[in-house]
DNA sequence: CGGCTCATTGATGCCGATCAATTATAGTGG
DNA sequence: CCACTATAATTGATCGGCATCAATGAGCCG
């Protein structure tokens, strides 16, 4: 089961800076004494929220990765997003309304819990909270269309190349931790465990890419962009 | 061109009880007279604004229907949301990007031109502004998460019958307008115009649907949610 | 070691894209 | 009003990409 870690100290917490409260000046929290939330750990067999589930908390990821999924009665599965160090999810109820999605951990992870009424009252006192948040949701609604171009028109092999450059961007080449199997990362791009695995294998063969325990390493960029644009498109 | 058909007069305005303003109370848009956006006309051939332009403006729909679109370099194109009466749209500058998709009218269309820093000033003013627009980007992203799900997860049948119940829903089998070729539900749906006009004319020939000049009428829902439900989803 | 899950690889089949031809539909100008 | 054109929709034939089915191999843990 999940376990509650403890309260949070906002003050002293390391990854504020990647939080919803990193423009809050911290002067700012000391005065919000009341405001306690509880970080909280997951294990990977468990889930923070299931779709549907009344939305009393927002959380933020403080450690490990998130993948929010939704899922068809046939059990078909889509992940619609993989959450990093500092992302803000499960606010749905912001709108009064449920769930949206589940939240499963991928690994290990820690969490802080907000109360949802706590929060909407800090970020109603607080308009750089409101802000940062704004942003925030504008960045996300910008992912969700670029997703749906590649969802709806890209095939396979196009899918699979620029989303492994997306996931190794800015890190020029070297290891990058990939913790989604195979399966995981066809329900992303909605491919097939099997469609996965053939062209990586392929790229693996061809040098552009290399694999060790959930690590991976791009070798030619060049490569792998000349599959993503196959069709001329980038 | 476009077409400037003059100032709009927020106080008088029809739609306003759609509008991000609807929450706000008439006594204080009676405060705001320095804004005055301007209400402007466009024609099917021309688009409000393209992919990568500055966000300068952001647009509150007040007539007709408005498709937001991505495309890519060697054509391909994905609508990525249809936009009804009241919806606001190019808000990308409120997280200082540029517009993320192209805004094309699917028919003449009048909209609100919402100049970016006077549309901040005023959110920044009005707590009931800023609520609204934070509920409806909560709820834009829903709907882009459950669009990934049908693109991701389902089969062509099963994207268009649940487009077309989706579309017709709370109207109880009467004639709706559906302003979209059938390149353009493509487009939505991540399939070929072929694709859908096969299926369509299958489904007419079943008696699931009947179409007259760009409106349709769902004559057997239980039909078109047997096929969209053919994998035993839902 | 044996049992488990995950990844790989091959063989086959089907869905939907592509190519191609015909038929509506709307708009234009004589 | 009708012929003429342009565009959208339909329908058929074919192809190929990806799913599906199936078997084997690799890593991991008790």
């Amino acid at each position: 089961m999940s376990n509650v870690k403890g309260k949070g100290h906002c003050q002293s917490c390391q990854i504020r800076h990647l939080s919803i409260f990193a423009q809050l000046p911290t002067v700012r929290l000391v005065e919000i004494q009341a405001f306690q939330p509880s970080v909280v750990i997951y294990a990977p067999d468990e889930t923070v929220y299931h779709q549907g589930d009344p939305a009393a908390n927002a959380y933020t990821l403080r450690k490990g990765l998130v993948k929010l999924t939704k899922t068809l009665p046939n059990g078909r599965t889509q992940i619609v997003r993989v959450l990093r160090t500092g992302d803000l999810f499960g606010f749905d109820g912001f709108a009064s309304e449920p769930y949206n999605h589940t939240a499963t951990p991928l690994s290990e992870i820690e969490v802080c819990r907000l109360p949802l009424g706590e929060l909407m009252e800090l970020k109603k006192q607080n308009p750089e909270i409101e802000n940062t948040m704004m942003r925030r949701w504008i960045q996300h609604l910008r992912q969700a269309e670029d997703m749906m171009l590649e969802l709806g028109a890209k095939k396979a092999s196009e899918r699979l190349a620029s989303f492994l450059i997306r996931w190794c961007e800015g890190t020029g080449g070297s290891w990058v931790v990939l913790p989604l199997s195979r399966g995981e990362i066809g329900e992303l791009l909605g491919l097939t465990i099997e469609t996965v695995s053939r062209f990586l294998s392929d790229w693996k063969r061809q040098g552009f890419l290399n694999e060790q325990r959930g690590s991976i390493q791009i070798q030619s960029v060049d490569g792998l962009r000349k599959v993503a644009c196959a069709s001329g498109n980038c």
